[in-house]
DNA sequence: GTAATATTCGAGCATTTACTCGCATTTAGG
DNA sequence: CCTAAATGCGAGTAAATGCTCGAATATTAC
């Protein structure tokens, strides 16, 4: 009947305290990523992360209570990656608000596909951790930087601003995963990323009125 | 060892010669529908739609080898239907070609909407069934209707209706996919399809020069 | 009616998989 | 060293699930 079931929380069981326990973490993070690249969404087993990682499924379950947490550690980490990567590329860099608009679009095509096929196995799963309030975290994390970015860089307002930000992320984000999911072929993405730039373009107040 | 495994087609193992399997046939199919949308994708199993559809697991096994080939008819049928709005709106309906345009993503927007969460569980489970040419042909039509569309209405080249075409089904597709995921009500989807319609006209010839 | 054919049935098999628990081993601190 | 806490171990469990197969029932052809 239950629709969620969540009696356990997906936070961590043990904080590690030691160095072995912090590296054995690492490990199992990583192999975790292996595993879902190599088998995909439908074949990742915790038991097969473990073995991957050289510890025993004990262990994994010492750190991590269920699958769930698992996943949602890795898609955490790597929506931080992307993260940090936009807002170097948007924000750290010179040239014109636009260039610098078409630079975070396009470092945004290039991270997705240089993480496919994980991110798109990670997405085929997020019914398992998308109700957290990290996951939620995560998405306005985006919503604001992009948000931020296009008030201070084009004077827009705060509405403006809103939903300017509302239909850009939405429709890179979306963009980005159907066409990584297909090709990941640096030539064809950045096609992309710069074909969603142009038709973007049109939203900007311009420039000499 | 090897990725892709399917040692059995997913045609249907017997064509129904008495009505009586005709019917069973349909009961399946429509229990199938029934339990992706109460149950989710992962929680989508054949006994539940056999129990579901008031038949035995071995009349569902009669007739679709396995649970890929049943979850791939799915697909067809909604595709088809799809399809066919499409048609309709952009083909058969009077307005000018900008409007049909418009009302033909309005339209797939809609149909989208109406019919989840049944698309997006069969989204979730597509590599599945993705390698199969009824998949592959049914993404060819739909590329070949807008373009055939494009090339007539806006009198273009047949190598500008490709690229045209390509575009206007990514994105749409893309969007309309990640909108309906989130919310289905009438107004915002609505907004969103003319949204996306208003990008993608920036693509469209200028009508008067 | 009767045989042949088509359809339905569902107990049960083989496998997979998330996760537990009691014990072994390692580390930190005195 | 020695003890207690931290960490690691992995056989084992309970449940789920895709699918088979031989028997039962319904339909058709003659």
């Amino acid at each position: 009947m239950s629709t969620t079931r969540r009696e356990k929380a997906l936070k961590p069981r043990n904080i590690p305290r030691q160095a072995r326990a912090q590296a054995t973490n690492i490990v199992i993070l990583e192999a975790a990523a292996r595993v879902l690249i190599e088998r995909g969404a439908h074949r990742f087993t915790t038991n097969h992360v473990a073995q991957c990682a050289g510890v025993s499924i004990g262990s994994l379950y010492q750190y991590y209570p269920n699958k769930a947490a698992l996943l949602l550690q890795l898609h955490v980490r790597e929506a931080q990656t992307t993260l940090q990567h936009l807002r170097h590329a948007v924000l750290d860099t010179g040239g014109t608000p636009r260039q610098r608009l078409r630079r975070g679009i396009c470092v945004f095509f290039a991270t997705e596909a240089a993480e496919e096929p994980l991110r798109s196995a990670l997405a085929r799963m997020d019914v398992l951790f998308a109700d957290t309030p990290e996951y939620q975290a995560i998405e306005r994390n985006a919503l604001e930087l992009v948000q931020n970015f296009l008030a201070s860089a084009f004077k827009m307002t705060k509405r403006q601003s809103t939903t300017c930000a509302e239909i850009m992320v939405t429709l890179v984000a979306s963009v980005a995963e159907r066409v990584t999911s297909r090709t990941t072929d640096t030539n064809e993405v950045v096609r992309w990323a710069n074909q969603v730039s142009d038709l973007l373009e049109t939203l900007l107040p311009n420039p000499a009125g």
